[in-house]
DNA sequence: GTCTATACCGTGATAGAC
DNA sequence: GTCTATCACGGTATAGAC
């Protein structure tokens, strides 16, 4: 019952193609030509399964963002103390950027030229304000510290996070991605000093 | 002495104008068109005081490196123990970021395109290399921790302080980039827990 | 499902008047 | 120093054959 390797599209197959061509050149730097060469059909081929250039954006953020939301519903960033499930969500995080890394990377570069974009900024934003609450909470338990204001905290965490997409590539090594969430984990909650 | 404002452009007025436009709807999404009404002249009249779209953003880029590269050059990133140069450069660098927002972040979101654009890819990874290096001293002389490994935390730290540009924005309070260079220092040398 | 051909528009850039 | 007019090109998207 597994669908075979097809020599045509379908709607994700082209979407995998479009979104790694928008994370090298950028989506505005990307011409309808550029992904009909990678994909190896015409520029009119690729209008057969989608609407356009933005449907693919929509598609790829929307996966992304999906991503991210789930974690928020995993029982152990739901359940215990704040700091506890603000540690688990910081961990998942990474994880989930890792494993949807194309699409995460596109979301995290959208500037809001187009109704798509700005729609993916507000489900951004709303995600970053769930995991603010969390760390605002922490703060009140007395697990985090009390000397840095919790929304730049959360700022400067997300971007440390954030920024694993401008050089995380996969390799064979398993425990890679493990490696790197134990990294952040660390760093996000003792620093360099340890 | 000082030089009254002008009410026409110079390269660098022009540049200021450009930037920004850059800034909010990305390199490639802007038009000279787009500039051009943000200037309040017409396309052909930036082409009497620039070569063109990328020679604004040469301009621009080269500003960011320079301030990037100054610190380097400055004798508390020179001089002393491994960790403390560390603690200097990474307060100086969140300072230069706030001081040159506009450039740094363009510098930032360079993809890679066009020959300007390669170019400053490969000057970001030298001052990478170089803030590697300290942070690599550090670790050998025993003031930053050996269980996260010296690239991996390069490229973290790197990724919180320059996502500053995502959502730092100039207000009145004297004080704010003080504040935001010691809570991107505790967070670096001693995380959330403090 | 893919192609060639093409419509139509916006792009970066230039010419030349004022 | 700025303008209007214009160019050649490449952009997204569509028509219609196979």
């Amino acid at each position: 019952m597994t669908t075979p390797r097809r020599d045509t599209y379908t709607p994700d197959s082209l979407l995998q193609v479009a979104v790694q061509v928008f994370n090298e050149r950028g989506y505005d730097g990307t011409s309808m030509e550029h992904l009909a060469k990678a994909a190896g059909i015409s520029k009119s081929s690729i209008y057969h399964h989608v609407s356009g250039k933005e449907e693919l954006l929509r598609r790829a953020v929307s996966r992304a963002l999906e991503g991210l939301f789930g974690i928020l519903d995993e029982p152990p960033a739901r359940e215990g103390r704040a700091a506890d499930r603000l540690e688990y969500v910081v961990r998942r995080m990474v994880e989930v950027l890792i494993a949807e890394l194309p699409y995460v990377t596109l979301l995290l570069r959208v500037r809001g030229n187009t109704g798509t974009e700005r729609w993916a900024l507000e489900r951004r934003r709303e995600f970053d304000h769930r995991v603010a609450e969390l760390l605002k909470n922490a703060a009140a338990e007395g697990d985090v510290r009390g000397d840095v204001e919790v929304r730049l905290a959360t700022r400067l965490v997300f971007g440390m996070i954030n920024s694993i997409v401008e050089w995380y590539r996969p390799d064979g090594r398993t425990g890679a991605r493990r490696e790197v969430a134990d990294a952040v984990v660390q760093l996000v909650l003792t620093g360099l000093r340890g």
